[in-house]
DNA sequence: TATTATTTTTAGACTTGTCTAAAAATATAT
DNA sequence: ATATATTTTTAGACAAGTCTAAAAATAATA
């Protein structure tokens, strides 16, 4: 088992093992928890104790298959949670982050399966995110985001990549939930706006908020 | 806020309170954390400082109005936490108590009442115990142990003394669960034991599992 | 009440996780 | 390729929470 530090600095480095095949450094690490680089090597060396990364000093670190499971299964719980926390108990999808972190670190697998269950084995969170299953595999799907699409192309809104409270609340005021199906009417080239039609609705958004959200589209 | 030390501390000084107007032993804190009176010495002075105890050296400790509060408030998330577990995903009354264990100390005053809507506004526990409302009231009902009730008598069985596993899992097997109407058919003065009537079946149980279940006598 | 037993507190140590400051290693640039 | 800059590690310190062993206070008993 895992201290809830432990299981911090795991989550942490999965997170930064998905944009990159390289050893995640100890100031990467650092920055992502809000810590010093020296309290990351004292706990990277714990975490290497535990076989759960692969440590060389001044080279990075890597999660082992062990690690990426168990922090796997972290990121499976916060995201259960989350659904758990929209579709039962009412929170709006920008107010259940901070809820779900301490949700996550609660051990009982027994609980986690028996949530799952409940919530009707979901695969993604609500804000898109794939849900990992008990053996921390996840299912990738297709998405694009919406800043590529071309004009008259159109797909359905299936996540956020910035998941912050400020752009979620943008995202409910214009009406732009997941699900819904997103037709790009027309391109701006100076500045990359888009005109795009969601739902019934005609919309004005900007390539920063085009950069932020996926769509699948259903080609195949 | 408090440490998840200190949530327990105040705990345990509740429950131990419910039975004394004593001041609260030292030892007898570090009997029920299962912890050594020098810990027990130290965490005290943390809480009074925090002033939700009182605290005089060598005299025993008591809850100020905030420490019955806050304790208070632990202990309705405990309860509200049983009883997702029990009515939602499917656990036995003996096995909630560990992972409510955990669940307790999630912060988040929305989370706590949120899930007291979605389970409907419960008063007790699966174990029969009361929960505490938000300002830490909690109301008790008028109950007597079973083994007080003379032959004749009957009552609804309500609740539990006893919440250990062994003891939950021997009413599970024989068929004696909260909400059932118990009759006392007779009585054997040499080892007390009871000849009772639980629902439509007849039953003899020991002296000993008498004193553990409380009743519910529809007097007035 | 004087003595013994028990309870409680203190003193000092240990662990976990963190930090600062300095040293060592690696990377960058002229 | 040597000097400079950056990153990483080490060394030592600190806070929280716990422990053991010893001292101090309270309680019990002869």
């Amino acid at each position: 088992m895992f201290t809830l530090s432990e299981e911090n600095y795991l989550k942490a480095i999965y997170y930064l093992e998905l944009d990159t095949n390289k050893g995640i450094s100890t100031n990467a690490i650092a920055e992502k928890l809000a810590t010093k680089a020296s309290s990351v090597t004292d706990m990277i060396k714990k975490l290497s104790d535990k076989k759960v990364v692969i440590y060389k000093k001044y080279k990075g670190v890597k999660l082992t298959d062990l690690g990426k499971k168990s922090a796997a299964n972290i990121v499976r719980n916060h995201r259960l949670w989350e659904v758990f926390l929209v579709d039962k108990l009412n929170f709006s999808w920008d107010e259940v982050h901070e809820v779900a972190e301490q949700l996550e670190h609660v051990k009982s697998s027994k609980l986690i399966n028996q949530l799952d269950s409940f919530l009707g084995f979901p695969t993604h969170d609500p804000h898109g995110d794939p849900i990992p299953d008990k053996d921390g595999n996840l299912k990738t799907i297709e998405k694009s985001l919406l800043s590529t699409l071309a004009k008259g192309e159109s797909g359905i809104c299936v996540g956020v990549d910035d998941s912050s409270s400020d752009f979620l609340q943008f995202l409910d005021k214009k009406g732009i939930t997941l699900g819904k199906n997103i037709t790009i009417l027309d391109r701006e080239d100076f500045d990359d706006s888009l005109s795009i039609l969601i739902g019934d609705k005609k919309l004005s958004i900007s390539n920063k908020i085009a950069n932020n959200l996926y769509i699948k589209t259903k080609n195949e």
